[in-house]
DNA sequence: CTGAAGCTTCGAGTGCACTCTAAGTCAAGC
DNA sequence: GCTTGACTTAGAGTGCACTCGAAGCTTCAG
């Protein structure tokens, strides 16, 4: 029973109140009941379809995309309807799959090299001081590291 | 030894001559070495240079902070360079770790979410055609069923 | 020798997703 | 009763990262 008005919603939600009424514009969201005096009330129905928005749109699927999805939310639960959203849903987490792996497999060079130039800027900094730790120096460490693994 | 041509490096890269061009016009790579004809040579070194901007670009990196990581990079060794390079990428390397929080999570209530409307679809089509599978319809299934979970 | 590819400069155009402004009206709370 | 917030339509502006095109020249491969 937790109706929300625009500011609340957008407070909320992190959208700000004009991107709201932009959604709502272009379809992306049901039009919101109205208070006597015209103003919005997000149902609870409203935030949890925005919530989940903004899951779609945080994974980086277009408008476009949300639009077909919303619209296709709009027929209920009429088979062929269900059976659509289930395949959009299935495809993009396909995509989100591929995506995942990409990440990790960058991640795992980043961290890679945020190892080297750590490393690296230890030895430069042992060569500006050479006898600062009072260990005894090592122009190897320095000579094979020059090259940048990428 | 391998040097590309333009047209070559936009196919290994997957870039186009024009963003290539782009590119080192803005700065993002350093000036190509040319051939006699003034022909652009891409270099091993500017290949392995390419391939790791595309991971910062994949990663979400704007032009503007690639643009800082390609000219800290001209000042080679010189520690302070070094030092700021290590810390942009651990930034880096944390806001993807966060991304990829995010990701796993949006990916496991979409995967809930696949599930749900398989089931719903196979409901719905169980009571399209009620003695298709000779199984006893459960009416249990499809009212327990109606709300979508978000 | 010819057609495809490369070079330059430079500016305009694209697509996305907002984001804001303006102008004017209405309504609620202190 | 006045400030604040909400409402409307309609259109312009923003920022990003390309992306393309034109003009006019040179050069390389078959």
């Amino acid at each position: 029973m937790t109706t929300l008005t625009i500011r609340q919603m957008a407070h909320a939600s992190g959208l700000s109140a004009h991107t709201l009424r932009y959604y709502e514009d272009i379809g992306l969201i049901d039009p919101v009941r109205r208070s006597a005096s015209g103003h919005r009330c997000y149902s609870e129905h409203d935030q949890r379809w925005i919530a989940f928005l903004l899951r779609l749109r945080a994974t980086g699927m277009s408008i476009q995309d949300m639009l077909a999805y919303a619209t296709l939310r709009r027929d209920g639960q009429q088979l062929d309807s269900v059976v659509r959203r289930q395949q959009m849903l299935q495809q993009h987490v396909l995509t989100l799959e591929n995506r995942l792996a990409a990440l990790q497999d960058n991640l795992s060079v980043m961290r890679d090299k945020v190892v080297f130039y750590t490393e690296l800027a230890s030895t430069l900094q042992a060569d500006a001081q050479p006898d600062s730790t009072g260990a005894a120096h090592d122009p190897i460490t320095l000579s094979t590291r020059l090259e940048p693994p990428a």
